[in-house]
DNA sequence: CCTAACGCTGAAATCGATTTCAGAAATCGA
DNA sequence: TCGATTTCTGAAATCGATTTCAGCGTTAGG
């Protein structure tokens, strides 16, 4: 009394037409069928239309099973990200589906919750399914990863960041300069006192802390390094955002700007605000990173950087089409990142006159 | 000179170490080294052993498309979004690929804009691929997707709708309930002036055509059907949300209650009131659907619907895993959705006392 | 009219892993 | 100790499409 309930019948009810069955009704060979698909130019015309029509009317698609083991291509591309609920993510993810698929190519996907070990597993998991291209996204991926995707003989290309190790190409932008950008802006409208909130607490966040970086950089050179209680480290939420400001604030309650590592804790950061009955941007400045939507239409609409997500899953997606052609690609592609300033950032009220604290400007 | 500059050398360099490569190291069969991965329990385990060995020292991994072909199964689910733009499907998703990956699957994904014509050919594509089993959204699908899933016997399942019709299951809520029930909510609080914005531009887009069909129900019910300038169409996005608003109030500027089908909808209006000066929800009840984030960190929250896209994932994921088994498996699951009241909606300020028009409720 | 060259088609080998079938080895009972 | 099971392993067939190689028929040139 062991048995399974017999349900659902195992396998594909039709047995599946497969290349003899129109050759057979085709009066041909199965080599003549497999050449009307694949090198129509070289079957006589007449006869590649008969075959045709009768591959129309069995509806017959070839076993990509088949034809991988024959061809060794799978015509298939791997994607892991570190995670799917970020939309500028599941933005770079969809443009680079779209592009892929209009070469015929599928997309495989896989995310790693930032989590290095994980993405390793995933990796391998998609290099034994035979793909032809892998995405990956930062740039601190483990030895063993490297090594794992040099032995298995895959294009691979990196994307959100500027340049990876490794001899891994990338594409995407340079965190650090952009936000180095956007502080250097914040410094010439006259500010003095910066906070900073930062999600670097996942370890394979490289894009974060790159901009966190591109922050302490700037100030740095302004004679303004930041103290290790003017960085919150945070998680990637909005809620994060408010509590970062809040205890930043407790801190360091006379701070004109705090600059985010994105949006989202930007925008927890612009809620808390409110919340504590700081007026934004007069008394504190606020900026975010990413342009997302919501960004635009927030109350003051925030300044951010703008990254071009779409471009770079187009731009990775083309890459990997040319590398597995074998056609020649670039090592690396910056894109631009825009500096979007909107009202959520100005001059700090109370100018507090920086004092031009005298720092030896020795370069 | 139209030759092609020689750069990448095609193929894999290493030409890929095969079972037999494995076994004539370890001086076994081919069938041994098969069996040793597919049914270990039937080896002598010393023998099992060392075959293991030889495995690991040559980093060998079988090669899934002999695989596959052999075996007739991929290990291979595909998923066609509408968008993974939004953060609902783009949850769903991610909780899909998890669960899949646990079981041995690898997910592919493709996106339909919420286009049919564009859905259909992703599907094409998919099934061409071989996969196991595909996952839907919504319950519209042309009668055309519906035949090429039953004749190429592929299990299927839809999601994010409590039913889909021509025998798919599906997995979800059910979205009109939810409306009727936020709408019986408002009603219960004294609301009479209503107003909805719907997302129902997309042709494909059956959720949100579903929850404003549970709005009008809803009013209808209550005696108060909602005239065609009391419905807003919108598309997906926080600008028109926004707009939606200004053009409902401009129509009908005594409306106490704005009905949304999204929350990114609800999300612009309630910006969009701040900005007119309405108090919400003092003079403006304004409501969502999705729960996402932010909708908790608004100003005041957001009172809406939580949709549980983890769990239709997942959901999905073991009801394809079994279905592929040949295991029994339920025809549809209705999950539950969860009203969620926070405080963008209240009673109306100035009672506008209901009159109590005396329909005759004859039912 | 005959040979050379060309274009097109079919038979068969091939890709790599799985699995059936049968046989060898080991175990057990008598 | 011998025959009967049981356990385990190897040889070979198989999955379906692609492609090489050889041969057929046709056309052009002499």
């Amino acid at each position: 009394m062991d048995k399974k309930p017999v349900i659902a019948p195992k396998g594909r009810q039709q047995p599946r037409v497969k290349i003899e069955d129109v050759a057979r009704k085709a009066n041909v060979s199965a080599a003549t069928v497999s050449r009307v698909l694949n090198h129509p130019d070289i079957v006589r015309p007449e006869l590649r239309d008969r075959v045709m029509r009768h591959i129309n009317d069995l509806a017959y698609t070839r076993d990509s099973a088949a034809r991988a083991l024959k061809s060794g291509r799978m015509r298939t591309v791997g994607v892991i990200v570190p995670t799917l609920a970020l939309g500028i993510f599941a933005e770079g993810v969809e443009a680079l589906q779209n592009r892929l698929s209009e070469s015929g190519y599928t997309l495989f996907i896989a995310n790693s919750q930032y989590d290095q070990r994980r993405e390793f597993q995933e990796l391998q998991s998609l290099i034994e399914r035979g793909i032809d291209g892998i995405v990956l996204v930062g740039a601190s991926h483990g030895r063993e990863l490297r090594s794992l995707i040099e032995q298995a003989g895959v294009p691979v290309i990196t994307t959100y960041v500027a340049k990876a190790g490794g001899g891994i190409p990338a594409i995407g932008i340079d965190n650090e300069s952009a936000t180095r950008e956007m502080t250097e802006y914040l410094l010439r409208l006259g500010h003095v006192r910066f906070g900073a909130i930062a999600n670097v607490v996942a370890a394979s966040n490289d894009r974060s802390r790159a901009r966190l970086e591109g922050i302490q950089r700037a100030l740095l050179d302004a004679g303004l390094p930041l103290k290790p209680t003017q960085i919150v480290k945070a998680d990637y939420s909005l809620v994060q955002g408010r509590s970062a400001l809040r205890q930043l604030l407790t801190d360091h309650p006379d701070t004109t700007a705090v600059i985010c590592t994105t949006d989202t804790l930007a925008i927890g950061a612009m809620a808390e605000a409110r919340k504590m009955g700081l007026a934004v941007p007069a008394t504190l400045s606020i900026t975010g990173f990413d342009d997302v939507e919501l960004a635009a239409q927030m109350d003051p609409p925030l300044t951010t950087v703008s990254v071009p997500a779409a471009e770079i899953g187009r731009g990775a997606a083309d890459y990997l089409i040319n590398a597995i052609a074998g056609s020649p690609v670039p090592r690396s592609v910056v894109l631009p990142y825009r500096l979007v300033v909107r009202s959520s950032s100005a001059p700090p009220r109370s100018n507090a006159r920086p004092a031009r604290r005298g720092r030896s400007r020795d370069h």
